[in-house]
DNA sequence: CGAGATGATCTGAAGTCAAGACGATCTCGG
DNA sequence: CCGAGATCGTCTTGACTTCAGATCATCTCG
């Protein structure tokens, strides 16, 4: 039976839920908007946020790997770390070895905040996954984690495309 | 052992790399530029092809049912359509029993190239799934589709926080 | 028939993103 | 030691989205 859609059950069942993309999309967008008020009592935006972890828990030597490694564009960071700082949860720092770069390093209100925050987000990833079995969260996770880093190459007609570690996700 | 990072293996591994929110929007974003490249190829955008898919194998009613299927503005739904209208891939005819409403539907050009357009998509998905054995695939594809269309909702301090069938993707 | 709701479209304001220009600084060959 | 070229952070710019509301045509129902 190659005709899956007509007249079938309630029909919630198009190939648009077989598509990868558009369910990301779907669930960041959800996770997006669940979760931005919730920063915002903390004073983060959902850049912010991210910014910030990984500036906790990341060795950071340069905003320029710090904007490659959350995978946002450098002239966003700019105005991520400006907001972060005039919160008073992050710093710049010259690099004494490089005048050019600035060391960003996260104060200790800065950690407060995250962890603060941070339990907040995990209560909301948490209940997008609540039904789910244990087990499948963790796969799920998992799978994500996984998949992350992987670069996306694609070949068409013998040329390489390349959209791999991309560029910059996208929220409010 | 409290602190997993310093000093560690090759690092890969901050809370980032736990952040729902950072793993969706990091792989919506890989997926969205490793397409669209492939579905320009067809005339087609990331937008044009998500609506075309759902035109194709969904009754569609109205422009406001189509909008909310996608979960798409229903304004930006308006240029995606002209969009498609005007690649022919796609009709406006006036509902014969509501004459405010129009009824998409897909022309057989449309229908032929979306079905080209998704042998190409399918591939790059697969691609990027390449080294997920296909049980995990699998499950990865049901657990993403089962989670959509969960409302996500949050209670913080008592109030109800709605982020639920979220309004709109977002992409180029 | 008239009041209010609804569908499609358009407009305008605010926000976002990518890309280039720029000044300051580093690095390295000569 | 010098100067060419690369690199880092910042700013600016242009294109593009999103969202809310205005608008017009039409429907529904009293």
């Amino acid at each position: 039976m190659p005709h899956p859609t007509p007249a079938d059950g309630p029909a919630p069942d198009s190939r648009l839920h077989d598509d990868l993309h558009w369910l990301l999309a779907r669930l960041k967008q959800g996770l997006a908007t669940a979760q931005a008020p919730a920063l915002r009592a903390h004073g983060l935006s959902l850049w912010g946020y991210t910014v910030l972890m990984a500036v906790v828990d990341a060795p950071t030597r340069s905003q320029l790997a710090l904007a490659q490694a959350v995978s946002v564009d450098k002239s966003k960071l700019v105005l991520v770390i400006d907001e972060l700082e005039a919160a008073g949860l992050v710093r710049r720092r010259p690099d004494p070895a490089d005048r050019r770069a600035r060391i960003v390093e996260a104060t200790d209100t800065g950690r407060r905040v995250l962890d603060a925050a941070r339990e907040d987000v995990l209560a909301i990833e948490d209940h997008l996954l609540a039904d789910l079995e244990p087990r499948a969260q963790q796969s799920l996770r998992a799978l994500l984690a996984g998949l992350v880093g992987e670069p996306v190459v694609r070949v068409e007609n013998g040329r390489e495309y390349e959209g791999p570690c991309a560029p910059a996700p996208s929220d409010t």
